[in-house]
DNA sequence: GTGTGAGCCGGAAACGTTTACAGCGCACTG
DNA sequence: CAGTGCGCTGTAAACGTTTCCGGCTCACAC
């Protein structure tokens, strides 16, 4: 140190007011010395780490990267770095996340289970920290603590995608959906009902096949679809899932777009890069990203505020995969 | 507190000997109030945080999200969590975030670097924290400062490519690269160069085009080669790339595998999902993270260690795009 | 010449841990 | 019974900042 008391050099360093002279020896000292406020000794006096947290059952997903991006790009726009969770769906593991962020460690979390159980409703009511959930929370949250929501609307996207297969003249719609049992699983299948129903189609539960959220799963589930079924158009939980059926389709020598139209979901890059480019409701997940980081950060900089849900409205992108109207003009 | 004093508590937290009597006095006061240590303080004190982080130029290209699920794991198995930063490939960023490692805020890095600038060099030498470096370093570097390293080997990436293309009977190989003065690039061209030489085959000008590593980029660069020349292969130099090459061949006419064999480089999640299934050099981007990760890990336990410098074989996946055993079966 | 306020400065507390050190009691040994 | 050592405990320092508070100097106004 330099000739000046340590509060004096803290001063200079946060530009809160110095004398020329101070300013100039601390500045030369700091300089010649190469000195570096260290971030944890910061972050233990002020309360604050600068740091969000992002959790998601896999990293890899397309969907999970779509959001992961927009909440890096908005977290770094606000100074925050962002740390990434894997939780591969665990549950206990998520659980044992929330609980630690009682540590302290970061400033926020974004959280997208992709099952919500009592045991998560419990341990996001005992959080210290502000967390913003991505996927939707049962109506009747406690409203002692204010958690912020953002959703997907799956019912009403997959009311677009048959909508638009029916104005196709498609009739006997599969659905390849992924497991029952998650947040997204249970939507889908819900609206894939009701909007066979609001279409006036029977449903048909030979049309229906269970899958994972992945590619192998989709594919193996559509053949099985095409074994026992004739489908002329399906639609699924997921653009993965979907790829795999259009591997499934193309391998089973249907034309594609044309003898069975196809939908996929959450409007992925891989839509767009698949061949036919595939058909696809957009959830929104990279808005979805961007709108979760913005509540976590209007937040911390108002704790008391009302806990907010936001809905993104779905959008269907049509391609070649269901594009009824380029296969009439080329058939 | 409940009757024992502050050195105690922390004690018996830490597991490191105290009577049963205490022992249950800290822990009954502990549970009843809710405790939990603040790992920000806990930080502070230890001099480690806990965490890496990973810099890539974009979060979401597929090569980087393999990487970062790669080091995201072992990372987690450690027991250090991940913080990720998209650097957008610019030097000035890439080198204030080197610096700002000074303050500590993480325990080590992995960077990526698209490009490898004299002022990275630099910032290199004098960071205070562990680094590894995914790319190819300079040979002459300083050896005062151990910075590891892990390397894919392009060059002879390209090599099996070329090799399985002209041992297909494909003569005429067009090349769609990614920018030249990056550090993958500039390796490509050389192993393509190299490895046209070395089948006997002659340099034409007209088969390469450049483009940026991207889907649209590389889509546009194949419709131009196309408009030119008559390649009876395109080897592309991602995957991105490859699936804009696909793309341009299938609206060009062309029957690919056949016609025009295509090969990508990365063997990405894309490679097996597009259709017909892409054959792609693998140059094992989970790979490079995983040693990455470790080799990081293995720093922060022996900082002394010597600087050591892996690079990951390439090899190639052969599928339909490429298969011309198939193609001769089944003309 | 005295009082007042502004501007700047240094001392010290605070953030929440871990750990070196010294002291204490106790059992065991000779 | 004295000596030795071990196990446990509390005190206090340390990690590296920021900020509160009181004191000093100086200019200015009355």
């Amino acid at each position: 140190m330099a000739g000046v008391s340590i509060a004096s050099a803290s001063r200079v360093l946060n530009g809160h007011g110095a004398s020329v002279e101070t300013e100039r020896r601390v500045r030369e000292a700091a300089a010649s010395v190469g000195y570096v406020p260290n971030a944890v000794a910061r972050s233990l006096q002020a309360q604050r780490t600068d740091m969000l947290a992002l959790a998601v059952e896999d990293i890899g997903n397309p969907v999970y990267v779509a959001m992961m991006r927009a909440i890096e790009e908005v977290a770094a726009g606000a100074g925050y770095r962002l740390q990434v969770h894997a939780t591969g769906a665990d549950v206990a593991g998520e659980v044992e996340l929330l609980d630690g962020l009682a540590r302290r460690y970061v400033d926020g979390l974004v959280i997208s289970p992709i099952r919500i159980t009592d045991a998560h409703l419990a341990a996001l009511a005992r959080v210290p920290t502000p967390v913003v959930v991505v996927g939707s929370l049962p109506d009747d949250m406690p409203t002692t603590k204010p958690i912020d929501n953002v959703r997907a609307d799956s019912h009403t996207g997959v009311g677009l995608a048959i909508d638009h297969l029916v104005a196709g003249g498609r009739r006997r719609i599969g659905f390849v959906n992924g497991p029952l049992d998650t947040v997204p699983g249970a939507a889908r299948q819900a609206g894939y009902l009701d909007a066979l129903d609001a279409a006036g189609l029977p449903f048909d539960p030979e049309l229906v096949e269970p899958a994972d959220f992945h590619y192998a799963a989709g594919r193996a589930a559509t053949r099985r679809l095409l074994d026992r079924a004739e489908p002329d158009a399906i639609l699924c939980a997921n653009d993965l899932i979907a790829v795999g059926a259009l591997h499934a389709l193309l391998a089973a020598g249907k034309r594609v777009g044309e003898e069975v139209a196809l939908v996929g979901m959450d409007d992925t890059d891989l839509a767009e890069m698949s061949f036919p480019q595939l058909s696809s409701v957009s959830l929104g997940s990279a808005e979805r990203g961007r709108l979760a980081a913005e509540l976590l950060l209007a937040r911390l900089a108002e704790p008391g505020r009302p806990a907010q849900r936001v809905t993104v409205a779905p959008t269907l992108v049509v391609r070649a995969s269901s594009d009824t109207a380029a296969k009439q003009e080329n058939p």
